[in-house]
DNA sequence: TCTCCTGGTGCTATTATCGCACCTCAAGTG
DNA sequence: CACTTGAGGTGCGATAATAGCACCAGGAGA
């Protein structure tokens, strides 16, 4: 279902990030058979392959001949923007508990958005569950148009980033999951290029005035703590 | 430095993933040439690796002409262990809270100790701050100590799990880290099998009665919790 | 007992990969 | 300004790694 990229340079390799994506996606185990028909692969490839991830700890074998995702691939996913994440993370934080909602770090790949850190409010009963790894398209939801507004203006693009860029941050109502509202700010770099946004997710609708101001305090923060790189 | 691994089942599959950790390893970001050197290949072969890397979102090339770890990694580890995590978080809130200390999921792998999950106190103005996809030798710490107690006894262990074995709990100090004192409970599987150890850190002493038994409940909630799937 | 499906393993034809030569471009350097 | 040096990027052939076959072993179920 995911991946239907025709071809990458290197086969053998392709075939083995398709294979640990496979694996990922069942969180309860996969046999070497089984992996090989969803792959699409040589049962005996597989099982090299998988071979291959095991040594790396990218996936592991269970006792009931099932494969896992192993340990190895939150080591990598540790060093994922640590410095934007470790920058971040504290002012999540504040932000999470000064409004109560969900607070988020978002940033672009290629046309989608992806979270790549959450931090939720601890005084809160009830609040938005979102997911570290959530991506969605960068044109759908808060977090993703916040992101375009960092961009020069492109044609075509949705009325509410031409909107948005004057106040400088978007607000989105419903757009990922009905009922969830949300709000975020772009973080630029350097040189001014969007790097990623910051916002925050609630059940119901946001005080724009209150919320807004602190959410662009913590991507002035986010801009500034970042800029020395 | 890392992976001394002489040889690999798929050789593409593994230079890939060499190259993968490199990128890894350099969060400021590392060229192709740079990339070949570290890894021990042609500087064409990085090229074509790092395309198909590049395709799965797990590279990005910036730029700068440097390559950093992309968003697709974060998605594999979101996966792992989901059932573990999602149902350790609450718990480890509550350690966390409860005990003032820093609170973390730790599972075993091969002949290490990683950590797959950490909740940081909130109310504590000074904690340890324990890294996620840490990785230290299993015989080294409260954590890893803890997932030995729950293997039948071993020729040659330490006295610490030969001793905690009864206690039920592993206690350490300065082991990992000088100055700070950690406290391990294991987590077995349906099959009394060692799944993982739930424990604390602290930066001092540790009521052990208090604390223990805090551990071991958690220990036991998530014990209880995950012998449905 | 027999069958069927699974995991696992040598072995060779074939195919993907490796590494060379080559090009472009930008930054130093005389 | 010409020259050098080092970077990223690309086409192509020989070679080496891989794909897929045949085959073995074991467990579940009929």
């Amino acid at each position: 279902m995911p991946d239907d990229t025709p071809a990458a340079g290197a086969k053998t390799l392709d075939n083995g990030i398709r294979v640990l994506k496979a694996v990922a996606a069942h969180p309860q185990g996969l046999g070497v058979t089984e992996i090989a028909r969803v792959v699409g692969i040589h049962r005996t490839v597989a099982y090299r392959l998988l071979g291959t991830l095991t040594q790396h700890s990218l996936v592991s074998l269970g006792k009931d001949g099932h494969y896992r995702l192993g340990p190895g691939v939150v080591e990598l996913s540790m060093s994922l923007r640590s410095d934007l994440r470790s920058v971040a993370r504290p002012h999540l934080r504040d932000l999470a508990e000064a409004t109560g909602a969900t607070a988020h770090l978002t940033i672009l790949d290629g046309q989608d958005a992806v979270s790549i850190a959450v931090v939720e409010p601890g005084n809160v009963g009830v609040h938005v569950a979102y997911r570290v790894g959530f991506r969605h398209p960068v044109t759908v939801g808060a977090a993703g148009l916040a992101i375009l507004l960092g961009r020069s203006p492109q044609p075509g693009e949705r009325a509410e980033v031409t909107a948005g860029r004057g106040r400088g941050f978007a607000a989105s109502q419903g757009e990922l999951q009905s009922g969830a509202w949300g709000l975020s700010a772009p973080v630029t770099g350097v040189d001014g290029e969007p790097v990623a946004s910051v916002g925050v997710i609630a059940l119901g609708p946001l005080d724009e005035a209150a919320t807004s101001s602190l959410v662009l305090r913590a991507a002035d923060c986010l801009r500034r703590a970042t800029e020395f790189t």
